[in-house]
DNA sequence: GTGAAAGCGCTAACAA
DNA sequence: TTGTTAGCGCTTTCAC
């Protein structure tokens, strides 16, 4: 394995074929300008025989751009941003769809507390044509970081946040949540409990207060025993179903602020005997596409994450494009399966 | 906000700063020669005046390299791949660890059936100075990856697959199933079941193999109805499980090949209404690093996904530099929780 | 210790 | 229709 032999370029490939280099790149890109049919051939030819493709980063200084995006992610979790299934779906479709445009993902994760100065770095590089951007929906410091992006005056796709002047693509949570009290009240149940997620964050929040609105709306009271859970992960869930299977009166149904929690309620149900749906119906909220045991028998509101990936590479593109786009909201939907 | 103002280079500091170019570009550089402190400062004022930031394609054309780095990840399911733990887990702890040695990753996943030519242009077009490669442990025609890979001469680390003259990172599945029976086993069980995954991959093979020949070093009759399962999802899993109950003799303890089928069983287990682990121990594979109810309370053999990652940064980044490097093998952990 | 200038591989404006 | 050539922004050799 001769690791010496330089690789050919648009030189060689010119000499070879006995034309300029400028031929070369017109047929290499097909334009600007035309080239005849017989050139043509002389220089694909040459090319195939040299195994020459052009320098992805030659192009790019010239015509100032990378034919990449760079997805950009802060999440709560310290390392394992890409464990979340949020990330995930929205990456699979992000990706996919750059892909089908011959663009190119780089993913940059940024840790619990972690120094922006590498992403100031990234973002003023030229690396990157623009970015997708998922930050936790908290009002907190994560100013420092928009303040960043903004000043780097790189098109820009938020996701779940709206921020001034920025695209963005969110979910419809009030909708959602309701939808899915809704469901449940007309499946006949009027004890309703709540397993809220981490209240830090606005999606929580919403799920909650749609909850209560939803509950009100339809005449039912209010009951503050019923709204249990401090954090989006198993553990609280566990402990938040239990405390309301232990109440005088229990719930009929259960509408958990993410599937996590949902099954965590579901095993804790299990391990107390009681049915699910018919003891006790449990809806849960993401429809988080892990593959577990059981995320096809769960109920849930679905939100389409690689969809809203797909999407957001669109957007993107038309963005680095020069066109103006419209922001989305996608409206999670019931998914009915088999515990509510 | 105007997009019309020009980014700075290296000339606008040189300018400012009154030096020539060939100093800003040793100060940013820490060499490959020494400048004066009093020049020093006066460079890095100008540019932090102007806001500079040296471009990365300027300089990737220059020296050649680019400081990034592809993760080519081919798997059986189709959209999905990044919700699949594995690479989850690898991804993360691989990208954590470019970070911290300024290098970027581009993600880029072979969907099934996928055409490879897209491939053949990354890998050509000098925009990546070495590849991270996952391709799913068929025998199977990913041949044509391996040529196109070899045929780059892009320096590359392969995972979970041992490819002549390439570093590898690779798990000792028969020790760690090996480990998972024998667990069993000093448990007392005597009846112990295996879900197996998908045959058609090397992993749930070696796993299969090394259970049955734990079992007969330790003098336990084989029993085939013993052995269950078709591929590593939980649909399948489940059905595993029924029939497993199903016998006139249970088992008293089942191995699952990976997480997912162990969780199924778990779920099935419970909807027959045996308590785990006290009717049947169930022990898992991978400790896939899941965020779902259960996560926590499997008992399983771990599988590091996240170092093997940070590994892997290490290793290709040490390739890249020229060094030599061995490759590396990892050895599942058994994890005692709450269900074997 | 510093400046001038060549050149990395490509694209596109200017010539022919 | 094609050739020539000037850069894109940087690093580094050569000269001082």
């Amino acid at each position: 394995m001769s690791r010496t032999k330089k690789r050919s370029t648009n030189r060689d490939v010119a000499e070879l074929a006995g034309v300029s280099t400028a031929v070369v790149s017109y047929v290499f890109n097909d334009g600007p300008r035309p080239v005849s049919a017989e050139i043509r051939t002389r220089v694909l030819e040459a090319a195939q025989a040299l195994d020459y493709h052009p320098s992805a980063i030659a192009r790019g200084l010239r015509k100032q751009t990378s034919s990449t995006i760079g997805f950009i992610v802060k999440d709560f979790t310290p390392q394992n941003t890409f464990l979340y299934p949020y990330t995930a779906g929205i990456l699979t479709g992000l990706v996919d769809e750059l892909k089908q445009h011959d663009y190119y993902l780089i993913v940059f994760p940024i840790g619990v507390g972690e120094s922006v100065e590498q992403l100031r770095d990234l973002l003023r590089e030229r690396r990157l044509d623009g970015v997708v951007v998922r930050f936790p929906d908290t009002p907190s410091a994560d100013d420092q970081l928009l303040e960043l992006l903004a000043s780097s005056r790189l098109p820009s796709v938020f996701f779940e946040r709206t921020i001034a002047n920025h695209p963005s693509i969110t979910i419809d949570e009030v909708t959602g949540a309701t939808l899915a009290t809704e469901y449940l009240i007309q499946q006949g149940h009027r004890r309703i409990a709540h397993i809220v997620g981490d209240l830090r964050m606005q999606s929580a929040r919403t799920r909650l207060d749609s909850y209560t609105q939803t509950l009100s709306r339809y005449g039912i009271p209010y009951d503050p025993e019923l709204v249990q859970g401090r954090s989006w992960y198993a553990r609280d869930g566990a402990e938040a179903a239990h405390r309301l299977f232990d109440l005088v009166q229990t719930p009929t149904a259960i509408f958990a602020a993410n599937d996590t929690l949902a099954y965590s309620a579901i095993q804790v149900a299990h391990e107390r005997g009681l049915c699910v749906p018919q003891d006790v119906a449990i809806l849960g909220y993401d429809d988080a596409p892990v593959e577990n045991a059981m995320s096809s028998s769960l109920t849930t509101m679905q939100i389409p994450l690689e969809d809203m990936g797909r999407q957001a590479a669109k957007m993107i593109l038309q963005l680095v494009a020069g066109e103006t786009i419209e922001s989305l909201v996608f409206t999670p939907k019931l998914v009915k399966r088999h515990t509510a």
